[in-house]
DNA sequence: TCGCTATTTTACCATTTGGTAAAGTTACGA
DNA sequence: TCGTAACTTTACCAAATGGTAAAATAGCGA
C-alpha cells in the first residue's frame, strides 16, 4: 500500500524504504534536472535508480510527488545561505560571503540548481506557493537588513532586491549554462576566476563613497 | 510534397507558405518556450497555429525541425547586440549600452530568451555546433576588445569573458525567471529599476581608478 | 473554364508513457 | 520456523504523441 506518509505498522520508515526512497530521489534529481518535469520519464528514473517502474510508484504516488518532494527539498538547503546573512555583521562581509557561498553550492550542486531553473522558467506551477510563503518573506528581510545597512552609510545605495536578484543571477549561470560557460572557456578552472570577478564586481559596487 | 526547402516549382515560396510557416513558428515559439522541447506537444502548436497536426507536418519535417528552425533564427537576433559593440567606440559607453540593450530583449523578446534558457540548460543538444562555430569566435572577439581597453586603462581591469556572462545572467533573468522576479516584486515596475541598478553596477565596476 | 499543382483534411498507426492489478517473493518478529 | 506485513515483479492498459497515407479541396496560370 503506497501511503502518503510510506511507514510501516510501527510508524517508522523501514530501512529499505529509506534507502529505496533515496535511490529514487536521487535518480530523479538526475532525469529532472536533465530533462524538466515533462522530458524525464518514470522509465528513465527507474532504470538510473535500479528499481522496476511499479516499484517506484510503490514508494512514490505518481511523478508529480516526486518531482515535488525533490523541490521542497531543495528548497530549503537553496535558501539556507541566505538565512545565514547576519545582520549583526560586517556589511560588506556578509555579501561577499553570502555570493561565495551562492558560487559554492552552484558547483556541488549544479542539478539542483538546474532543476530550480527548470521549474522557474516553465513558471513554477509546482512551487509558486512556496515561493510566495517562503522565498518572499525571507527576502523582504534580507532586503530590510540591507537597506538598513544602506541607510547607516556602511554599504553604497542600491535597489536590495535587484542586488538579491543579480547574486542569483551570476552565481547560478555557472550551473545552469554550464554547457555554455564550457565552450566559451573550455578547460579552464572558471570558478576560481568566476570567484574573484564576482568579489570584485561586487565589493566596488557596495563599498561605499569615502565622503 | 513537404520539401526541405518548401518552396513551389518556380523556386519561391508561396504566400500561403510564408503566412503558414510563419503561424507555425510564432506558435512553436510560445509552446516550445513553455514547456521545453520535449514538454511540447505537436498538438498544442498545431492548436496555437490554428492549422492541423498534419498540415503542420506538411511545412516541417517534423518536431525537431521546428524546434532547430526556431533556435537558428533566434541566434542571429540574439547575438546582434554584442555584434553592435564598436571598438572605436568609448568604452563604458559601448559596454553599459550593450547592457541596455540585453536588458530590452529581455523585457521585449521573453518567450526567445526562455526558448534559448531551456535549450541550454538541458544541455544545448540541438545548438553546440552553432555555439562553437558562431557564438565562440564572436565571444572571443569582443573578450578581445574588451581586454584592449582594460590594457589601454580605458576600462578597469576585469576578466572580459567573466564580464560577459554576468551581463548575460543579470539582464537575461529578468526574463527567464519572470515568475519569481513578480512574486518578488508583485507589480513593480521592475524593469526601470533594473536598468538603473545594472548601470551603476557595471559602471562603478569598469570605471577605471583614477591614478 | 480546364487542368495541374499546392494545400488541407480524414483516417489511421506504432510507440511511448504514466499508471494499475494481482500474483509472487522476501524479511522479520513471535 | 511460521505467519504476516513489506516489498517486488509480471503482465497489463488507456491515453497521448509523433508521424503517415491518401483522399479531398483550393488556387492559379493558360
Amino acid at each position: 500500500m503506497a501511503d502518503l506518509n510510506m511507514t510501516t505498522k510501527d510508524g517508522k520508515p523501514s530501512r529499505i524504504q529509506r534507502r529505496n526512497r533515496g535511490l529514487i530521489l536521487e535518480a530523479a534529481l538526475d532525469v529532472f534536472s536533465r530533462h524538466g518535469y515533462r522530458g524525464a520519464t518514470l522509465d528513465q528514473i527507474a532504470e538510473q535508480a535500479g528499481l522496476s517502474k511499479p516499484n517506484i510508484l510503490y514508494y512514490f504516488d505518481g511523478k508529480e510527488t516526486i518531482h515535488v518532494t525533490l523541490l521542497n527539498q531543495l528548497m530549503d538547503n537553496w535558501l539556507a545561505p541566505m538565512r545565514e546573512i547576519d545582520p549583526e555583521g560586517a556589511p560588506l562581509d556578509e555579501i561577499l560571503c553570502y555570493v561565495h557561498r551562492k558560487l559554492e553550492m552552484s558547483r556541488e550542486f549544479p542539478r539542483e540548481s538546474r532543476l530550480f531553473a527548470n521549474e522557474i522558467i516553465q513558471g513554477a506551477p509546482r512551487i509558486v506557493g512556496h515561493l510566495e510563503e517562503v522565498l518572499k518573506p525571507l527576502v523582504d528581510d534580507t532586503a530590510e537588513v540591507i537597506s538598513g545597512w544602506m541607510r547607516a552609510g556602511r554599504l553604497a545605495p542600491t535597489d536590495p532586491r535587484h542586488l538579491i536578484f543579480s547574486i542569483w543571477a551570476t552565481t547560478q549561470h555557472y550551473a545552469d549554462f554550464e554547457v555554455q560557460v564550457e565552450v566559451l572557456m573550455p578547460g579552464k578552472a572558471e570558478q576560481d576566476e568566476a570567484r574573484a570577478f564576482l568579489d570584485r564586481m561586487y565589493r566596488r559596487l557596495l563599498t561605499p563613497d569615502p565622503e
